[in-house]
DNA sequence: ATGCTATGTAGCATTAATGCAACATAGCTG
DNA sequence: CAGCTATGTTGCATTAATGCTACATAGCAT
């Protein structure tokens, strides 16, 4: 009720959202409009400042039609796909 | 850094977690440890009092060797399997 | 009966995830 | 140049996720 202090969390979570994103032509503003999120939250996900819930991964892999595992990992991915 | 005030979210997710777990033979307790969670947190989740995070989904799913679309959704699951 | 394990419940503390607002900047385009 | 879009940055407020402790209960042993 009070606080904050986030921004990098202990527990990171590698992503594509960008390479699928810009694959599908898409805007932070428009995938952040169709995942029902603030925009911004997009861009802290993308630059990965900190990993989704897990509410707001499935209706981002729901949107650029990836499987979870696809687009979130625990460990990096490798570079070209 | 004060408060609290949570269980029952306002977006639930679906999960089989129990079942997955009883279809190993596993105890809360033990799922929680190979999750590196707290036991109580499993059963929040089988109870689906909260949802949890991507970064826990991951590990649950990894343990339980199924996909996170497997295992949770937003969607209501039909019955058996 | 006693003890142990599995599970449900409740409360409190801490931290992460998200919204939002206000800027800055870079690239375009008219 | 002015204006617009996309993106990065910072700060603050709110709420959810999680840990932990403690206690209750039910079942199954010994």
């Amino acid at each position: 009720m009070l606080f904050s202090m986030s921004r990098n969390p202990e527990e990171p979570v590698y992503n594509r959202i960008e390479e699928a994103r810009l694959a599908l032509g898409l805007s932070r503003q428009e995938l952040a409009d169709k995942a029902g999120v603030h925009y911004q939250t997009i861009g802290y996900l993308e630059r990965e400042e900190y990993s989704p819930s897990l509410v707001l991964a499935l209706r981002i892999a729901k949107t650029l039609n990836q499987e979870v595992s696809e687009l979130f990992s625990l460990t990096p991915f490798k570079k070209g796909k």
